[in-house]
DNA sequence: CCAGACTGATTGATATGTCAATCTATTTTT
DNA sequence: AAAAATAGATTGACATATCAATCAGTCTGG
């Protein structure tokens, strides 16, 4: 199957203007130069540049929803579990950095994306990590006296912050720094960043 | 004596108008219009949309900045100033919710702030926490055997996705949720989000 | 021969930044 | 104290540029 299709070639084209150059700078003529297409046929495949830009951001929600409803009904230990959302991220990163790019810049927090339809996406990632979070509880894993949610928040607001460093600076991820960030946030999220002889007193 | 020059009305009427539309899709006119002043005037006093948002913004880096370098150099206990951190956002949020939905939406991680200054800037609001942790670790509080800016990325995280929440949802801030609030973040943050009793297995 | 792929010039809407003119307040001159 | 002069605030129409989207037409494989 060879992959001369110039509607693919449009979408990956979009996909690196996107990244370069955020939604509101990017010239519709700026994705059909990169593609090698003329300006109207982007128009024959896709009717604007907001259908262009949802076809995109569709395809990352759907992956994301895809592996947590995973997570969610596998029944690997709830460590395990943590680990596979995290390695999601970073996997994805390496292998579709302006994807992740996007995410970060154009949906994650910009005004852009607050739509109504882009609020509810939000809810269904939190609540379907939320889900997960609740079952760690549920099985003695994760304490209770913390409502799942906040350690959602939590959880999810510190991968979002090493995936927004490497997106912000253009680094790469190999092998032993993947490792390493898992390891961190595990660590961290888990057991806490004091030395576990130091009480903590109360708020 | 009421200061109540119109630059100022400016600025406040630019603060709600960016906050409701976004950088992108704000109109100078809109600004003029909610100012209550002629379209023109704006011109007067600000040279362009974008030296407008910078003043803006401008202002809230001075203020974090200031914030960050008080509790670094003060000899609170290091918890305290964790504590004083999370306080300042959930503060700022209360006191001036336009300015806080600004940096989450606009600059916190928007593809429109990433030029060289912009950058420049987050690197020093990074690089300033980072001092707190390493303080942290040196005073024998904070676990030495993960970076100093792994513990920055994770705190700052959680901190800014909790507030996101907020500016996303147009949540208000009472004091009962800000104590909880706090109290989630440095108790996971801190201690870690498993039952005490259970043994984390290696990565 | 025709359906759908493809082209790129043209259109039309929109928004920034300019500018000449007017108003208002303060200071200077007579 | 009135008049004149000056500076700065304020106005909104408009010139100009920028793009998204359209459209009339050409090409090509089946």
């Amino acid at each position: 199957m060879v992959k001369n299709n110039k509607q693919e070639i449009i979408v990956d084209a979009a996909l690196e203007v996107f990244r370069d150059k955020g939604y509101a700078n990017t010239r519709m003529a700026d994705i059909a130069r990169r593609a090698g297409v003329s300006y109207g046929l982007v128009y024959h495949y896709f009717e604007s540049k907001e259908v262009l830009f949802d076809v995109i951001v569709e395809g990352w929600w759907d992956r994301l929803y895809q592996m947590l409803k995973d997570e969610r009904q596998s029944d690997s230990a709830f460590q395990k579990k943590l680990e596979n959302i995290i390695k999601f991220f970073l996997d994805m990163y390496a292998e579709k950095p302006n994807l992740l790019s996007i995410f970060i810049t154009e949906v994650s927090r910009s005004s852009v994306y607050h739509t109504a339809r882009g609020l509810a996406k939000f809810r269904t990632f939190f609540s379907l990590t939320e889900d997960v979070m609740a079952e760690g509880q549920k099985v003695g894993f994760l304490r209770r006296d913390i409502g799942p949610h906040y350690l959602t928040y939590i959880f999810l607001g510190a991968i979002e912050a090493f995936i927004s460093v490497m997106v912000l600076g253009k680094e790469a991820v190999n092998r032993e720094r993947k490792e390493r960030t898992i390891n961190g946030v595990i660590q961290v999220f888990l057991c806490g960043a004091k030395v576990e002889s130091n009480p903590l007193p109360a708020l």
